[in-house]
DNA sequence: CAGTGCTCTAGAGTAATGAA
DNA sequence: TTCATTACTCTAGAGCACTG
């Protein structure tokens, strides 16, 4: 009479401490931090899971163990407590770092665990891995865009100097904020910015002056972000990201007036900060028009450009093909499809970027036509098993996929398919794309880099990497994901200024390795 | 009444990055 | 080499509206 429990947050508290109580749940499998949770690790949660009842705790992908991590917890209070409960721990990537891999042995054995803890290492990537570095220069067009919003950030930062030169000090950080010289201009990234806004709070007395300075600098810390957004993932991605902005700043009905807080251009209300901002000020006015006639100029000739044109939210949205009947249910009041605006305004962006992608004519960044061009030869030469694209961004990563489908889909008869988190899909969706993915439906799937942990893609042969990952851990988790069956590629694609980081996770993969070559057992 | 789907918040980790 | 900061990711959990 054997039964097994599946354990997460959805689960509720009640029935949880039911499941813990019954004798006949053999098996219990938890995500961690829920079990850290119930075992009362985190403050203000009641322990409601008692380990003394178990006879073994398996820890699966036991590298995340780090810092104040729920395995961490778990394991130090197994260690504290429970010493009559065996630990298994799994992991294809132990550590980074000898320190990371010292860390995770004390956690494991500590001082009296020595003789329960075994310690077991597995072979799980024993096919050859091909790393291929593929330089891609920048296309003149994105040069050409990239320069002006450049020359922006140099008429807001010429003004933030003089704002600054009563106080030397400061103006000798505001000239660090923009450099010019040489064969790669530099905007400040926005830590710094926000550093410096700190400092201006600190020691200029004059509030009028104050804010108007703190305001400049602000702005440029945030053209500067569109800048990096144009250069390192596309114009797309730019139009895709202040074309949502400008949205929520003059499409929709801004309720009550906002503090001045730091830009958060990411999601939420925050959104229409930066423009909001821009447009309270008098001074600032004028760079809407500056801002918008670069918006327009990259979005020439593809829907985005309705952006621009349309007064509100429902011009915009039928413009972009919703349906009157939708837009009555909206006004409504949420009994229909739509339940707030910002449903309404992710539908709209979905369709513009649907339709981008579908347009022959549309060229995007060199990092995206590149990805075309790798998965175009695999496809033309017939190139066994199928391909895995990495990108950093979720919207990215479905342009990417819906672009492949537009150029290639009906040329090979092919389709493609993306997979993100829970923030942005579904895990029952997620699911099954990896699983139409693995049966050879997709022969490629773009992904976010939720990809890079606990998911078995068989198939996979070919990794095309569009960002450098954020983790060297990450790279090495995907060396083991593609070519199980054979020789896995990887491509490594790399924009000028991508170098530096490259090299680094190279050398953390050598590190990394040899570490994984260790032999743990004493 | 239980299940589903959506939205929001809080909190965790990591790589990149630049400066000391 | 070390440190601080940012942007990004993920998850849990609560509340709400709807559904069968």
């Amino acid at each position: 009479d054997f039964k097994k429990a599946a354990l997460h947050g959805n689960v509720a508290r009640k029935k949880r401490a039911e499941i813990y109580g019954d004798s006949r749940a053999l098996l219990c499998v938890a995500t961690g931090q829920m079990a850290a949770r119930d075992m009362g690790l985190v403050k203000g949660a009641e322990a409601i899971l008692d380990l003394s009842q178990f006879s073994m705790v398996i820890f699966d992908e036991i590298h995340q163990a780090k810092g104040n991590d729920c395995y961490v917890l778990m394991l130090e209070e197994i260690r504290r407590h429970f010493g009559g409960c065996k630990v298994l721990c799994l992991s294809a990537t132990p550590a980074e770092t000898k320190r990371d891999l010292d860390n995770l042995l004390y956690l494991l054995r500590g001082n009296d665990l020595r003789e329960r803890v075994g310690l077991i290492k597995v072979r799980v990537d024993p096919q050859p891995k091909k790393m291929i570095k593929v330089p891609v220069p920048l296309s003149p067009d994105i040069l050409y865009f990239s320069k002006k919003l450049y020359e922006v950030a140099v008429c807001l930062h010429k003004r933030a100097l003089e704002l600054s030169q009563p106080y030397p000090d400061i103006e000798r950080e505001v000239r660090a904020l923009l450099n010019g010289e040489g064969d790669s201009p530099w905007i400040a990234p926005e830590n710094v910015t926000k550093r410096l806004v700190s400092q201006v709070r600190r020691s200029v007395q004059y509030r009028a002056w104050r804010d108007n300075l703190i305001e400049h600098i602000y702005a440029v810390g945030a053209v500067g972000r569109y800048w990096r957004y144009l250069l390192g993932t596309g114009k797309f991605f730019f139009l895709d990201r202040m074309g949502r902005d400008l949205v929520y700043a003059f499409k929709v009905a801004i309720r009550g007036e906002r503090e001045l807080r730091r830009p958060k251009l990411r999601r939420g209300s925050d959104n229409s900060w930066f423009f909001n901002m821009l447009r309270r000020n008098g001074e600032l006015r004028p760079f809407i028009g500056r801002i918008t006639a670069i918006y327009r100029e990259v979005s020439e000739g593809s829907g985005f450009s309705s952006v621009l044109k349309a007064s509100n939210l429902s011009e915009l949205a039928i413009e972009t093909g919703v349906s009157r009947s939708d837009l009555e249910d909206l006004k409504r009041g949420g009994s229909g499809r739509y339940k707030s605006g910002d449903a309404l305004i992710k539908d709209i962006f979905a369709r513009l970027r649907a339709s981008l992608s579908r347009d022959a004519e549309w060229r995007d960044h060199p990092l995206t036509e590149r990805i075309v061009d790798i998965v175009e030869s695999h496809l033309r030469y017939d190139r066994a098993g199928s391909i895995i694209v990495e990108s950093n961004f979720y919207e990215d990563a479905l342009f990417i996929s819906e672009v492949l489908g537009g150029r290639l889909g009906e040329l090979y008869g092919v389709n493609f398919c993306t997979v993100a988190g829970s923030q942005y899909m579904g895990h029952r969706t997620a699911r099954e794309n990896i699983a139409g993915f693995a049966a050879g439906n997709f022969p490629a799937m773009a992904s976010t880099t939720f990809i890079g942990e606990g998911h078995h893609i068989p198939g996979a042969s070919t990794l095309i990497i569009k960002h450098q990952p954020h983790r060297a851990s990450q790279l090495q988790q995907f060396r083991g994901r593609v070519g199980r069956e054979g020789v896995g590629l990887i491509y490594n694609l790399l924009l000028p200024q991508g170098e530096r980081a490259f090299m680094v996770n190279m050398r953390r993969l050598k590190e990394m390795q040899r570490l994984i070559d260790r032999t743990f057992v004493d």
